[in-house]
DNA sequence: TGTCCACTGGAAGGGAGGGCTT
DNA sequence: AAGCCCTCCCTTCCAGTGGACA
């Protein structure tokens, strides 16, 4: 043991107490500040169902970071500890990971399957066999189902509102169960884009979330501080620090809890045993630079080669470029690389996404006669990003490549 | 006022990859 | 083994468009 790597690390002192994870986004308190009213609400909503009475759905609004799921989950787990299995199942999806009709069908079937040799495969049925499936396995249940839909938006935007056209009326093939939905989106227009006799069963009630303030924001940090950290550990001044800079970016609770997290981390690191001002400032940008690694690193490899094509040409100093210049650039690097381009329209498609993970920019803008087209900008550091780049192995070869550099004549 | 550029972004569909059913 | 089904990633095709310029 004696000189092993790890030693130094083996009686290091963490200034966490034994469990950090109170202060992940997924743990779930005992109380929830700030969202008495909103969890009373859900509930008096869900608790109607339970006396047999038709169950209403209910749609939740709020931006990221305002509660929603925490409440959602955490009145699941209520009706754990109420006792009242035999009545009443209550989960949750998240349509961000399960974003097809079929995968949602077969999710909540699979619930209600305790033999693995009957479960419903995660593909190979019929969409409708497999709603069918599920219905059945429901009724036979006979309790109150409820059904919670987290990010339902990106569901209906990937897949139409055929699901919820099934979902909300399913009570009417149901003789002995019933089933109540809890849609759950950051989005208040998605609504719109639903088929009329959807949108309205879907909303029989409807709760908007406010973004949480400093004061608000203070209080759930000090709440979890409590439980993460022995008292003292944490400077005064921290906490009002990180509740300033969520209450900044519309009162965002997550990140509130991910700043004092790794402000924690950061010290730990540092074998010391306080937090302070200056540590969090450096979790804001260790923060905001690992999400950017981790955006780029987990892109696919043409998205790679359009970003790279995008920082190159920045480097030799073209900070405004169109769609078509992208697509050149990004053609000849395929090349380079041995990869066949694909086409144009393809990478229209990649760019937008690119820019709706902030990697980049892209407006579009019309310019007269010379057409209408995106402009596109990289919104990253270059250098961090090359480097990410570089570990990947088809990129590695062009890292000598540079752009050519248009020689417009004026 | 109309033209025309360089795309944009919707629609349809193909085919590969997963897997069930008969 | 043949016939289906669903999803993902692409391609092909194309009508539509904001605004500088003639």
């Amino acid at each position: 043991m004696e000189g092993n790597i790890f030693q130094p690390y083996l009686h290091a002192e963490s200034i966490f107490r034994e469990n950090r994870d109170v202060l992940r986004p997924s743990y779930i308190p005992d109380s929830l500040p700030h969202r008495e009213r909103q969890i009373n609400q859900l509930a008096s909503v869900l608790a109607t169902a339970l006396r047999g009475a038709a169950p209403s759905n209910v749609m939740i609004f709020g931006k990221t970071g305002t509660g929603k799921t925490a409440v959602v989950k955490y009145v699941g787990h209520e009706f754990r500890r109420a006792d009242i299995e035999d009545r009443v199942e209550y989960f949750y999806i998240n349509c961000e990971i399960v974003d097809t009709p079929y995968g949602v069908f077969q999710n909540v079937g699979n619930r209600f399957i305790q033999d693995f040799d009957e479960r419903i495969p995660f593909t190979g049925l019929s969409t409708e066999r497999v709603y069918n499936l599920l219905r059945r396995k429901i009724d036979d249940a006979a309790r109150v189902v409820v059904i919670a839909l987290d990010e339902i938006d990106k569901l209906v935007y990937k897949s139409g509102d055929d699901v919820l056209y099934h979902l909300t009326k399913i009570n009417d093939d149901l003789h002995q169960a019933k089933v109540s939905l809890i849609g759950i989106s950051n989005d208040l227009k998605f609504t719109e884009f639903l088929d009329p006799r959807v949108k309205s069963r879907l909303s029989d009630e409807k709760m908007v979330f406010p973004p949480y303030n400093a004061k608000e924001l203070g209080d759930i940090l000090e709440q979890r501080a409590q439980l993460a950290f022995d008292p003292g550990v944490i400077e005064e001044g921290v906490i009002p620090l990180i509740a300033a800079l969520a209450a900044q970016e519309h009162g965002d609770a997550r990140r509130a809890l991910d700043l004092l997290r790794v402000s924690g981390e950061l010290a730990d690191r540092k074998g010391r045993n306080h937090i302070t001002e200056v540590m969090v400032q450096r979790a804001k940008n260790k923060l905001e630079l690992d999400l950017v690694i981790e955006a780029v690193r987990s892109l696919p490899t043409h998205s790679k080669l359009i970003l790279l094509g995008i920082i190159l040409q920045q480097e030799v100093g073209i900070a405004k470029l169109t769609t078509g210049e992208v697509y050149d650039t990004y053609s000849q690097l395929c090349r380079r690389a041995g990869l066949g381009p694909l086409t144009q329209r393809r990478v229209t498609d990649l760019i937008s996404e690119l820019d709706m993970l902030g990697l980049i920019n892209a407006k579009v803008k019309s310019f007269g006669r010379g057409g209408r087209t995106k402009e596109i900008q990289s919104s990253v550091s270059a250098p961090d990003v090359k480097r990410i780049l570089n570990r990947d192995e088809v990129l590695r070869e062009l890292r000598s490549y540079r752009p050519k550099v248009q020689t417009t004549l004026i």
